[in-house]
DNA sequence: GCAGTTATCAAGGACTCCATCTAAAGGCGT
DNA sequence: ACGCCTTTAGATGGAGTCCTTGATAACTGC
C-alpha cells in the first residue's frame, strides 16, 4: 500500500541516520559533532561513528576549527558536494541543455544549442548527444564516471523512460530517452517531465526551499504545473500529474494566446511595462486565464507555496499583483507566490536532482 | 523540509518492525511465523521475537493451528482488533452520528440522532454529547477507557481542532470541537473535515484499500472532496486540500441544484432510473458539473482511483457511467471509479481511524 | 514404527547505539 | 608561566536488535 520505510536490517538504521547527517550537513554551515548530534537526534558517540564512516567514503569532509571560544577547539564538518558530479539534461523544444553539477546542485558547466521545435527525431537526439559531449568535456568528465544522470523534456514520460506523448515535439511520441542515454552515460539515467523536475529543482536550489507542499507553474508559450507534496515530487499513478492544462475550463490552452495576438510582435511584457494599453489589455486576458487553472491547483493542494517559473517568470513583476489579486477572487486561502530565479537553468538542474535521489542510497555507505 | 523518517534509537527500528507485522497481520489472515518473516522482510528469529513482544501487549493473539498439511504445525497469529475501542463521530447538518470500532474497524455499535443544520451550537453540542453517551453506554465503556477518539464534521477544521469556516450549519465557525470533546472521552481526541475522513474511511476499510493515491467525491446536496496522497490523508497546508468546489468553474456549487428544481420532490434519481425523460436530463446536467471538478482533481493528481461517496452514492447505478463517460473527454487518463459501500457511516468510521492513527506508536510496544 | 517435513527454541556472533570516563586542547585569571 | 576551567576527542563496556546455525519437537504418510 505505502511505501512503508519497513525497518528491517541495522543497517538500514545506520543509512537513515547517515541520511539524516548528510541532510543537516548539506542545509547548515559547516557543524561540530555536538551540534550535528543535536540536531540529528543521536548521542555524540553514534554521530561521531556515523561521521567517520561519511568521511572514509568521502561524503563529508574536516574544516580547520574555527577560532576563539572556550575550551577544546571542536572539529568541524562540511559536506562534500564535489564528493560526485551529475549531469542534468533538458531536451525542450527551442533548445538542448546539459548541465554538470557537483551534488550540491552547483552548475559547474552548462552546454546548450538551440534546436527547433519541429526537429526529427534523430537530429534532436543527435543534437542532444552533442551538448552532452560538450558539457562532459569541459568538466573532464568521462560519462562512467558520473553518479547519475537525469533527462527532463517535454511531454508525458512513463516509468521507463519512454516519451508516452509529447504534442510540442516532431517524432517524439515513443523516444526510449533512458535506452537511449543509458549507452552514452555510465548507467543510471532516469526521465521525467519537464515541469515536474522544475518544481524539483525548485525545492533543492530555487526560492521553494523549505515548502514542502509546493505548486510550480512553468509560465511561457506552453503552460504547465509540477507538484511537490510532503516534500517529495508527485507524479501521480500514470505519472500525468499536474497536467490541469488538458481541461479547457483551467484556461491554460488558451491563455499565452492572448500575448501572441498583438499587431508588432514585439515583448509584450515590455510594452504593458511601458503602459501600452493594448498589451496590458491582454496580459490582463493572460492572468485571467493562467488563474483559473492555478486557482484549481491551489485549491486542490492548499499547498505553502506556488512558484512561478518558465520563460515568462523574467517578466514576472508586470504580472504577478494582477495574479495574485486574480488568485485571491478564487481561493479560500491564496499561498505565497514567489517567481523562480533559476532562469533557463531550472529543468536541466531538476533533471540534475533526479540523478541524484536515484543514486544517493546505494552509495551512502561502505556496504 | 520533509517529515524524514528520522532514524534514531534502536527502538525505533523495533517499532517500525512491530508496524510492519501488525500491518501485515491485520490485512492478512492469520499468519505463520515462516509467512510473516518472509512478509516483513525479517529472520524468523526476529519475527518470533517481536511477535512474542505483541503478543504480551496485547496487540495480536494466538489461533488453534490449522489441521491438515505436512510436517509440524506451525502456530498461527492473528491480530487483535479487540484489543481497545476507538470512538469516531460525524457531526452533520441532519444527523449526528457516533459509532464504537474495534481496532480493525469493526463497527461494533452506532447511535445516531437526527438535527438540523438551523440547531444553535450548544443544542448540536449537546446532542452530541447525547449521541456519544448512548454509544459508549451500549458499549459498556466510559470515554476513558477509549483508545482515541476522532470527530468529523463540515467546514474548515484548523490543526488544533477548531471549526475555522463553516457555511452549511449555524453558529458553528469558531467552535472549539476539540476542547468540547477532550472533557468528554478520555484525552486524545483529533477534529478533521469530514470529506478528508471519508477518503480516510474508504482506504481503511472501503473500496480503495489498496489505492495509495486516491480522490474521494462525497456526492450528495452539497459536494465535497477528500484526498489520499502517498497512502496518506493529504491535509495541505492550511488544512484546506480538496476544496476545488470553491471554484465556480468546478460546477459544484451548482451541481445539486439540477437535482433539486424540479416539479415534484420524488428521488429524482428513481425518476430516471424509471425512465423519466426531465429527472434524465436533471441528472445529466448533475453529472456534467460533477465532472468538471472531478476533471481538475483527476488531471492534477493522476489518482489511481476515484471513490464516489456520500447520499447520491446510494444510486450511483444511474449516474456512474455517464459520469465516467464525461470524464473520458476531460482526463488524459481516466481511473478506475469505484462507489463508496460504507453508506452513512463512512464518515464516522473515518474518523475512528483519525483516532487510531493518532493513539497507536504509543502504544505499540511495551516500552 | 520410521522417514520426511516443518516448526520451535536456544546459543553465539555481528552491528548499532548509548553512557561514562579519561585525555587533550585551548582560554583566562593570577 | 602556571594552574584552573570549559569543552571536545577518543576509548571502553554495556544493552538492544537482528541474523545464522544447529538441536529438538511435532506431525504426516507409508
Amino acid at each position: 500500500m505505502t511505501a512503508h520505510l519497513a525497518g528491517g536490517d541495522l543497517n538500514r538504521l545506520r543509512q537513515l541516520n547517515a541520511d539524516s547527517v548528510i541532510r543537516v550537513l548539506r542545509d547548515e554551515p559547516p557543524q561540530t559533532l555536538t551540534e550535528l548530534s543535536r540536531r540529528v537526534g543521536l548521542s555524540r558517540a553514534s554521530t561521531e561513528d556515523v561521521v567517520q564512516e561519511l568521511l572514509e567514503v568521502g561524503w563529508v569532509a574536516e574544516v580547520e576549527p574555527a577560532a576563539g571560544g572556550v575550551g577544546r577547539p571542536a572539529r568541524r564538518y562540511r559536506f562534500r558536494a564535489d564528493a560526485g558530479h551529475l549531469l542534468g539534461v533538458d531536451i525542450g523544444g527551442h533548445k538542448v541543455l546539459a548541465v554538470v553539477t557537483d551534488l550540491d546542485g552547483t552548475v559547474l558547466h552548462s552546454r546548450q544549442v538551440p534546436v527547433t521545435p519541429e526537429l526529427g527525431r534523430s537530429e534532436r537526439l543527435a543534437a542532444t548527444d552533442r551538448v552532452i559531449g560538450r558539457a562532459l568535456r569541459a568538466a573532464g568528465l568521462t560519462g562512467d564516471r558520473l553518479w547519475g544522470a537525469g533527462v527532463a523534456t517535454t511531454g508525458l514520460v512513463d516509468g521507463t523512460g519512454r516519451v508516452m506523448l509529447s504534442e510540442a515535439l516532431t517524432e517524439w511520441t515513443g523516444v526510449d530517452l533512458a535506452g537511449h542515454l543509458r549507452d552514452r552515460v555510465g548507467g543510471a539515467v532516469r526521465v521525467e517531465n519537464d515541469c515536474k523536475v522544475a518544481a524539483l529543482a525548485e525545492t533543492w536550489r530555487g526560492v521553494a526551499r523549505h515548502a514542502s507542499d509546493m505548486v510550480f507553474i512553468l509560465a511561457g508559450w506552453r503552460t504547465g504545473a509540477g507538484l511537490i507534496i510532503g516534500g517529495k515530487l508527485h507524479r501521480g499513478f500514470g505519472n500525468a500529474a499536474g497536467e490541469i492544462g488538458a481541461l479547457p475550463a483551467a484556461g491554460w490552452q488558451r491563455a499565452p494566446g492572448h500575448l501572441r495576438a498583438r499587431p508588432d510582435q514585439g515583448d509584450v511584457f515590455a510594452a504593458a511595462r511601458a503602459g501600452d494599453k493594448t498589451a496590458m489589455a491582454a496580459l490582463r486576458r493572460y492572468v485571467k486565464d493562467l488563474a483559473q487553472g492555478v486557482s484549481a491547483l491551489v485549491l486542490t493542494l492548499d499547498p505553502e507555496l506556488v512558484v512561478i517559473g518558465g520563460g515568462f517568470s523574467r517578466s514576472a513583476d508586470v504580472f504577478l499583483e494582477p495574479l495574485r489579486a486574480e488568485l485571491d477572487r478564487w481561493c479560500l486561502r491564496t499561498p505565497e507566490i514567489r517567481v523562480s530565479t533559476l532562469a533557463d537553468e531550472g529543468v536541466a538542474l531538476g533533471a540534475a536532482k533526479l540523478a541524484l535521489d536515484m543514486s544517493s542510497p546505494q552509495l551512502r555507505t561502505r556496504r
